[in-house]
Order: C-alpha cells, then structure tokens, then sequence
DNA sequence: GCAAGATCGTGAATCGTTTCAAGCTGCGCT
DNA sequence: AGCGCAGCTTGAAACGATTCACGATCTTGC
C-alpha cells in the first residue's frame, strides 16, 4: 500500500491541497467547519505528513542533530537527553550521531547530518577543524561547540580547568601531599584544562613536580581506571590523593584498589569528576566535580535556536558555566 | 549563501542534471571523461547530496531507526551500535531515539521515524501494540522487534528464560538454598521472562517458595541495586545467592553489601545479567549472563534490511539467541 | 444597490533529486 | 551508402509537501 499523502486527505476532504497544508500549518486561516472536516479525513485516513517533503520545500527541517563521542559515557547521554527535552519544548527534534572516538566517524556523521538537511549541529568535537566548521555555516547550519570554546561558533563549555582546580584543591586541604592524576588522552582538550587545573593548583600550594605523578590513559572507562590502580600501586612511595579524569576511570581505580587491600579513602583518596549516576552508589561513594549537564544540554540547544532563528548575522556566544564540588566518601 | 544543488554541478561541469544525477548513482554509465570532470566539479564547488530530496523520489531513505528503552544502559547501546555498524556496512544510516521508559514517548518516537520516511525500525518495545505494528507495516515500514517476541513481525531476542535459570542454577549447583531475586519491573517482558526462568529453575531443584524471595524495582540502576540490598538486608535469615536482573542492579546491591560489611561472595553470592564492560571492573568482577550483544544487534539489521529488500510477502522470522554464564568471583 | 473589505479557498509553482524514454554519435557491417 | 547498434547524454516528469497571488463569497455601511 502506498502511504497517504496530503492529496488523499483534500480528495477524502473534498477540499484543495492547499487547504489541507493550511489546516496543518495555520490552523486559524480556515474556517471551523473545514478544519474539523480535514481533520477528521486526516484521522481516519490515518494520514502522517511527510517530513521529507516539508523539508525540502522550506529548505531546513525542523531537526537539530547531536554529535557525541560516545554513547557509553553516561554524562554525554545526560547532556544530550538535555538538549534533546529542550528541542522538544521548541517542536524540534533530535538526531544522534556518535564519533565513536574517531575522526573519521565524526566526519561521516557531521556528512549525515548535512545530508539530513538538518538546521543546527550541537556537537562536542573530537579534532573538528575551524574549516568544517565554517564550511557548516557557510551551508546555513547552526553550530553549537560543547565542551570546547571555539571563537567562529557559538559554544557553551564547563570550565575544566577550575574542575581541575576544584578537585586538587579539595585534595589539599585534606592534607595531600603526594597526589597522582589520572587522566585521558590529553590531546583531548577538555581533558588536559582538568588536569592543568589540577596540576597548577598543586603547584601554587606549594608541591614539586615530584609530588605530583599523572598518568595518561588512553581511554577513560573503568578498565582503564582498572589498569591505573596498578600502574599506580607500583609507586613508591604511594600517592595519598588521586585526582581522576573522569567517574568511570575513578571508578575503575578505587574497585581495584579496594581490592588490593587499600582502604579509600583512609589510606588513598580519590576524587573524580562528571557526577555521574553511579558516582553516588559506588562502593565508595565517589566525591567528585559535577558538570552542569542539564545547563549544559539546555543552553546548547537555546543557542542554536537562537541562530537558526535569527537567518543572517548573530552573534556568537560563549558560555561557561561552572563545576561544583561533590563531597562524599572517597575524598 | 544557498546549497549547491545538483544542477549547480551540472552548469559548472557543462551536462544535464541527469547525467550528474548518474555519476553519482550508476557511475558505469557515464564516460570515463565526463564522470571525471563532474567529480571534479563536484569536489570543486563542495556539493554534498540533499538525501532529503533523494528520499522524496525514491518513496524510502536509507535509514533505519532504532528505538530504545534508554540511552544510560550500555547494554541497550551496545545492541545499538552493532546494529549501526551492520547498517553502515549496507550503505544503511541509524536514527537513534529513546522512549526513556515513557509509553507515550516511544509513540512520538514512531511517528518522528515514520514522518522521517525511514524505511525501516528496529525497536526495544516497551508497550507496542500489535495495531502500532500492524500500523508501520501497513506504511510499508520494515519492524523488527529486539527482545519480544511478536508473531506477526520479524523479532530477534536472547532466551530471557534461559538465561535466568543459567543463573539460578549457577548458584544452586554452588549448594546455594536461600536465594533473592532483585528485578527490575515485572511488566516489562524480558525481566518477567529472566524472573521466571530463575525462578522455576530454583523450584525444579527443590527448593520451596519460602527459600526464594524477590524483590522487584521499579528501575534497573545501580542506586536500585542499593535500596534493594538493604531490603534484603532486613531479611532473616539472609540469602546467600543473589540473582539480579541486570547488571546494574547487581553493580549496586554488591557495592552496598561490601559497604555493610558483607563479604561478596563468601557471605552472599551474586549474578548478575547482561555482562556489561563494567562488570569485569566491580569491586567484586561480577558473574554474569552474558547477551550475545553483537549478534543481536547485527541479526536484527539483517533482518530489518532483508525485509525492505524484499517488496512484498516475506516471512517474519523470530531469531532466538543464547545467553552464556560468564564466572567471574561474585558467584 | 453597491463599493470596499474581510474571510476562505484554490491551484499552480517550487524545493532537489531520480528515472526513463528518447536523442545523438560514431562505428562496423553488408 | 545505408542500416543497426552500442554507448552516452539529455530533459522532462515525477515525489509530497508549502506558499502565494488570486478568486469567490459574504459583510457592512451608506
């Protein structure tokens, strides 16, 4: 069977085409009457607009596609469910694309999106060059950069580097003075402002660069976390504070080193940073730095609104908003 | 600026729109002359195809949507991204979308796919009629259902039942008779299945119905996991194996057993179910029924991809997978 | 009784692609 | 020379919606 088009529902109607897109459209420009006919020949047709075609006549669809690295790190999931409730709220929808950690992808995915005719682009950039992203504009997209302050696109960023800062700090005041940090790939940027953050609050209190030993994951889950702990429980002598890039890398760390036999967090504290869900029920609740999450995702979608709203010549904003410190039990 | 079209191309490259139209899709057309200078031009002017347009002719894009329960389980992801893969490798693109465990979200995601002329859609169903199914075959939409098996559509599921009673009697054969099972809620129909599985598996070994007892949530998290332990705890006497319904309930209920002070899995043996990554890396690495992941996520695009492949009269077939015991050291 | 609005409805043009019947060339063959 | 054929290319007709200039009908006030 063939799908129903606008067409059947004005035959079934016995009115125009152009009556129908109206009583879809601007409800108030047709009579009662008519309306309530067509809807009702929409209803029992069981007619679905064609949002392709829609799309192609007013040249953008009503779709703000979300570009994430990963789909298993449950604090970009968060931000993105953020933005997508925003979307909805403003009759737009939502397409998900994920990097997957390489470029590549990330490539395909912007591609798709264009593609997709899609109005606006949120997306937390892997290694996005400033071309690409004029190359977007200049096609007509909305370009909203998260977690990385781009100065042609708008963008709304966590400050990482006071996160960082955050985290070593609390670590200090509770008296550390041997710390460790274990952190990502740091060619990822928001991942080396955590750890510059840190670092340098470790430095301004006084510690050397020996007190402070970082190690680079490649990845930043818990097997990597895992795979900290023992690098780490080979230092001697020990570090007493760990600053982690990430929960699941602070979650992995501390399983493991519970499992050593180390108590966390009498004999090694440990901070982490996102807040994720299960920071709170970690075998040692996880003291962390929380990003904003729903901030976030919300003020990246109002931002691209924004721009998409506005045809031609917006402003380009920066925000940043701040990290907040969790205190419980592992630091 | 407005997009370049095809005819764009055609004016610079000095053909017919046709004949771009060619290179781009049956390239063995068109001379080896002509199809190098339209590339040229094409590469020249930074075209990229409006698949909107593309999907308006040709009735169907080549997307497929994937509806999940939820973004924040790996496990679900994990199918996802499987299934994408397998879509990619088809020339095949993923709409992703979540019901987020709403009845009434999981609609509007349909009728976001179905306006989205997607030609197919692989769906985690909370609640879907088979009016709603009979209702996207009518539309000419390809269904495949994960997880549930439906007999009027193609369906591809693990053996929930299998699987629960592969729990159950992992802890029954390590001599085990006081059991628990923490569910997640018992309308959902995987989790009755895994329920019932482990359930009867208990009764077949002889235990009572007093031996057994369950503890159903209303969510599948960690924190759960947690409120289910200390509910558990409050028993007397106390199980000494635990079979929870998924991971993250058991990730929970571990955490705040070791916490109390319980030794896992001397005191208390637990399995858990979907062996997601974070299982290996628990305090305690967890036993677990392991989800043919992959497989699941590939079968259901084949299956989803054969049905559109195939116009009319096509077989539903109903694909059953096997879970598999992974033992690590909390059982 | 009539001009001027106001209110509704119409239908053709349009968006960017694919598809396909038909046209054009040049070549080999008789 | 004429024919048939293969290989390329063309251009117009779709796809299903929106838009908009224009008609048709109805009010209203004088």
């Amino acid at each position: 069977m063939t799908r129903i088009s606008i067409r059947d529902v004005a035959i079934h109607a016995g009115v125009s085409v152009g009556t129908v897109s109206n009583v879809l459209n601007r409800p108030n420009l047709v009579a009662e009457a008519t309306r309530e006919r067509v809807q009702a020949s929409i209803g029992e047709l069981g007619f679905v607009r064609n949002e392709t075609a829609r799309q192609l006549r007013q040249g953008r669809g009503h779709v703000l596609g979300v570009v994430l690295p990963s789909m298993t790190n449950p604090h970009f999931t968060e931000v993105g469910r953020a933005a997508e409730a925003a979307m909805n709220a403003d009759g737009f929808d939502a397409l998900w694309c994920t990097s997957d950690g390489s470029r590549e992808k990330e490539q395909r995915c912007l591609d798709f999106l264009e593609e997709q005719n899609v109005s606006g682009v949120l997306i937390s950039p892997l290694d996005l060059g400033e071309e690409r992203v004029a190359e977007l504009h200049g096609r007509g997209l909305a370009v909203v950069l998260l977690d990385r302050i781009g100065v042609r696109a708008c963008s709304v960023a966590a400050d990482h580097r006071a996160g960082g800062a955050l985290a070593a700090r609390h670590l200090l005041t509770r008296r550390h003075r041997r710390l460790a940090i274990v952190t990502g790939p740091l060619s990822a940027r928001p991942v080396r402002e955590r750890h510059h953050g840190a670092a340098r609050a470790a430095l301004d209190a006084g510690l050397s660069r020996h007190d402070v030993t970082t190690f680079e994951q490649a990845e930043m889950t818990a097997a990597a976390g895992q795979a900290a702990a023992v690098r780490l429980l080979g230092l001697d002598p020990l570090p007493t504070g760990v600053f982690c890039g990430n929960d699941l890398l602070a979650i992995g760390l501390v399983n493991e080193l519970v499992r050593a036999g180390v108590k966390v967090p009498t004999e090694i504290s440990v901070v982490g940073y996102d807040d994720i869900d299960l920071a709170a029920t970690a075998v040692v609740p996880l003291t962390t730095v929380r990003q904003p999450r729903v901030d976030l995702g919300r003020t990246a979608t109002e931002l691209a609104l924004a721009e998409t709203g506005d045809p031609e010549h917006h402003d380009h904003r920066q925000v940043v908003l701040s990290p907040e410190l969790v205190v419980r039990e592992s630091a």
